[in-house]
DNA sequence: AGAGTTGGCTACAACGTTGTAGCAGGGTTT
DNA sequence: AAACCCTGCTACAACGTTGTAGCCAACTCT
C-alpha cells in the first residue's frame, strides 16, 4: 500500500505559541529547511535574465555598470544567498573534506584539537568544507563511514587516532580518495602521512640529557609492536651511540604507554642500576609515572634524576616538577596534511609526499636545566632532526 | 578579454610517473572529481528506467522481485553510490549542521572534545552530517562563517568556545537557524543553550568537604563579571548556608581562573585565615595552584587541608595527589544539544528548551575522603542537583 | 463481457545553479 | 557600404537526483 515515503510523511502540527518576540514572519516555511529566495527571484526582481544574475556572481565581467548595481541592490534587498549545493552539483566538485577521528576511549589528547585547528584553518582559505566524524575504534561500522563519503562525493580524506584495521586502511587505499593519514604510517598510490620525527625527537631527548652531563641514562619504552614505540627507542640509542656511551639493558623497561606502566618500569630500573641519573620516557605519561616511582623512592625530581618525556601532554605542564618532553607540532602537522590533499587534489597525477615534521624539545623543570643556567623552565629549542 | 572564469582555467600537466601499483585505471578523472557512474549507468545496464533505479533506491516497494535483484547487482557491479548532492538539492534539504568553535590561544580544553563526540553521535543517527569550524575569537570574519552557513543552507548550528561577541549572537538569532549553545546563555526565537548546573556542582563539592567534616572551608573564585563564575559562587554559598555555616569574607579570594592566580588567592586565604582545612576552587586550574601553594606553606593535602576543584580537565587525574573535581558531562552536552537542534529542524513550531545538566563529582585524593573510607581514589558519585 | 483493481513500470518536471553559444546593435575599420 | 569587432545581454542544456502522475497489462469481480 505504501506508494512512495510521501505517504508516510508526517503533518505536524504548528503550535506557534509563545512569540516574545514577533518577528516578521515573511518567509513560507518548509519542513526544516525554510523555502529561501533564489537565482530566479533574483533575476526577476531585477528585470534581467537568470544568466545575468549569475554572471554578476561569478564575475565575469561582461555585464554593463548600471545592471551590475541593480542586480547587486537587489540581492542585498532580498537577502539573497546563492546555493552551495546546486553550484556543487553543476561543477561536479563537493569542495568538502573529511576528517575521520578513531579514538578510544580516554584518548583525549589536545594533539588532536590542534591537528583539527591546523586542517580547518588551511582549507578553509581554499573555500572547502571540512565534515567531521568521530567514532570508536572498536565501532565496527567504519564501511558505513566510507558509504557517507562516496555518497557526499569528498575530494579529500583526513585519517587520524587509531584506525579500526588494516582492512579499513586497504579500502580508503582502493577508493582513490586523496587521503593523508595523521601519523599512520601507510602509503598509496592517492595516500600518504604526516608525522613527527619520532626517532629525532627521542635523539633530542636523550641529546638534551646528554648535554646536561648526563651517561647513566634510562628509556621507558612503549610497547614492543608499535612503530612509535619503535623510533623512539631508535632515537635513543642512535644518541647515545653518537656520544660513546654503551647501551645497557639494565637501564631499559617497558611501560606500556601508561602511568602506571611508567612508575613500575622506573622500579626495575632504579633496581638493575640504581646509578641511574636521569630518564627518557617514550611519553609524558610514563614519564608521570616514573617520576612518582622516583619521589617514592627518595630520589628528587630533577637534583638527583632528572626527567624527559614525550608528546607534551596537557598534564606535562601542570605536573610539578613541570615535565620537559618532545612536543609534536599538531596544528603545523595539520596544515601540512591539508595543503598535500589539496595538491592531491588539483593535481591528480602528483605522487603522494610523505611528510615528516621536526619535533620541539620543551624545556621545563624536570630535566633540571635551569640548575645549570639561569632562567626557569618554560623556554623552547628548535629540536634538530 | 575575459570572458569567464572558463578563460583562466589551468591544464595541468598530468605527470602519471611512478605507478608502483598498476590500479585499474577505468576511471576518467577531471580536476578533483572523479567521473563517476550515476543512476542513468545504472538504468542503461539494467534495462530499465531511471524512475525505476529511484524507486528501487528508496524503497518504495513497488518494483518487482527480479527487476530489482537485477538493478541491484548492477549498483553493486559498477560500485554505484547516489549523489548526495543531487538528493539534496531536489529534495531542499541539506543535510548539514555546523559547530562553530571559537576559541582562544591556549584553550584546548578536552570538553570540546568530548562535546563534538556527543555532537556527531547523535546527528550521525539522524542521517546528518556535521562540519566543523574552528576560528579564533579574535578572528573579525565571523561574518564569513556565517556567509557560509547561508550557502550551504546549513540547517542547525552549534556554537561553542568564547564567541567574538554579541553582535554576532544577534545576528545568528535573527537568521533563525536552529541553534544550540554550548554552556553560552543567550535565548533567541529558534536558539538556546545547554549549561552545566554550575551552582548545583559547587554545592556539591562544597557539600562533599563539610559531609568530611569541614567547615572552615575557602573559596578561590574566578572572575567576578563571569556568568559561570557567580553561579559556582552561589552553590558554595547555598552549601553554606543549608548546613548553617557562616560567610567568612577572609575565606574567599578571586584566583582568575589561572594556575598563578589559584596560587597567589590561597596564599592570601592562609595569610587571613591560618585555620581554613579545605578549599573549593572554582577551577582545577586554580585548585592546582592552590595545591602548590599549599605545599609551599608546608600544609599536606589532603591531610591538613582538603581540595576540590571544577571542571576536570586532563591534569586533574595526573597530578598528586589526584585532584577531586566537578565533573561536565561534556558528552552528554553534545548529545543533549544535538536532540534539541534536530526537534527544532523537525518541529519549526516548537519553543526551544534551555537544558540543564547536572555535574558529576569525581571523588580522587585530594579532598581525602579515602582517610575516612576504605578505598582509594577514582569513585565516581552522581552530584545530587 | 465489461468494469474495476492492482502490480510494475516509465515520463517528466522539478531542484538552483553554471557556462557556452549566440544574438542584437552600435562602433570602427577598410 | 561591406566587413569586422566589441559590449551587454539572454537562451539553453546540462548537473544527478526525486516524486508525482500516469500508463499498460493482467488479474478479479460481478
Amino acid at each position: 500500500m505504501c506508494r512512495g515515503p510521501g505517504a508516510a510523511r508526517l503533518i505536524l502540527g504548528d503550535e506557534l505559541k509563545g512569540e516574545r518576540e514577533t518577528h516578521d514572519n515573511e518567509e513560507f516555511e518548509t519542513r526544516g529547511v525554510r523555502s529561501v529566495t533564489t537565482i530566479k527571484d533574483i533575476a526577476k526582481s531585477a528585470g534581467v535574465s537568470v544568466s545575468t544574475v549569475s554572471h554578476v556572481l561569478n564575475g565575469y565581467g561582461d555585464i554593463g555598470q548600471e545592471t551590475e548595481k541593480r542586480v547587486r541592490a537587489v540581492m542585498k534587498e532580498l537577502n539573497y544567498h546563492p546555493s552551495a549545493l546546486a553550484r556543487r552539483l553543476v561543477r561536479k566538485r563537493s569542495y568538502v573534506l573529511e576528517l575521520m577521528l578513531f579514538s578510544v576511549e580516554g584518548l583525549r589528547h589536545p594533539f588532536f584539537y590542534e591537528v583539527i585547528c591546523g586542517v580547518t584553518a588551511e582549507i578553509e582559505k581554499a573555500g572547502y568544507d571540512l565534515v567531521l566524524s568521530v567514532r570508536d575504534t572498536r565501532d565496527r561500522r567504519w564501511r558505513e563511514c566510507l558509504r557517507r563519503c562516496y555518497e557526499s562525493k569528498v575530494e579529500g580524506l583526513f585519517l587520524m587516532g587509531t584506525l579500526p584495521g588494516r582492512a579499513m586502511l586497504e579500502e580508503v587505499a582502493s577508493s582513490r580518495i586523496p587521503t593523508v593519514l595523521i601519523d599512520i604510517p601507510f602509503e598509496g598510490s592517492k595516500m600518504t602521512y604526516v608525522t613527527s620525527d619520532n626517532a629525532g625527537g627521542a635523539r633530542a631527548a636523550t641529546e638534551h640529557l646528554i648535554s646536561l652531563g648526563h651517561s647513566r641514562i634510562a628509556f621507558i619504552d612503549g610497547h614492543a609492536p608499535s612503530a612509535i614505540s619503535e623510533e623512539r627507542a631508535l632515537g635513543y640509542r642512535q644518541a647515545l651511540a653518537n656520544h660513546g656511551i654503551p647501551l645497557d639493558p639494565g637501564l631499559i623497561a617497558s611501560g606500556n604507554f601508561t602511568q602506571e606502566g611508567g612508575r613500575t618500569a622506573m622500579k626495575r630500573v632504579l633496581e638493575a642500576s640504581p646509578d641511574v641519573t636521569a630518564v627518557f620516557a617514550a611519553s609524558d605519561l610514563m614519564a608521570i609515572g616514573a617520576m612518582e616511582a622516583l619521589r617514592e623512592a627518595g630520589r628528587k625530581v630533577p637534583q638527583d634524576v632528572a626527567v624527559v618525556g614525550f608528546d607534551d601532554i596537557e598534564a606535562a605542564s601542570y605536573v610539578r616538577p613541570a615535565l620537559s618532553t618532545i612536543k609534536q607540532q599538531g596544528e603545523t602537522m595539520g596544515r601540512s596534511a591539508a595543503r598535500e590533499v589539496l595538491k592531491l587534489i588539483s593535481n591528480p597525477g602528483r605522487q603522494p609526499k610523505k611528510i615528516v615534521l621536526p619535533t620541539e624539545l620543551v624545556v621545563r623543570e624536570s630535566c633540571g636545566a635551569w640548575l645549570n643556567s639561569s632562567e626557569g623552565g618554560g623556554v623552547r629549542a628548535q629540536g634538530l632532526s
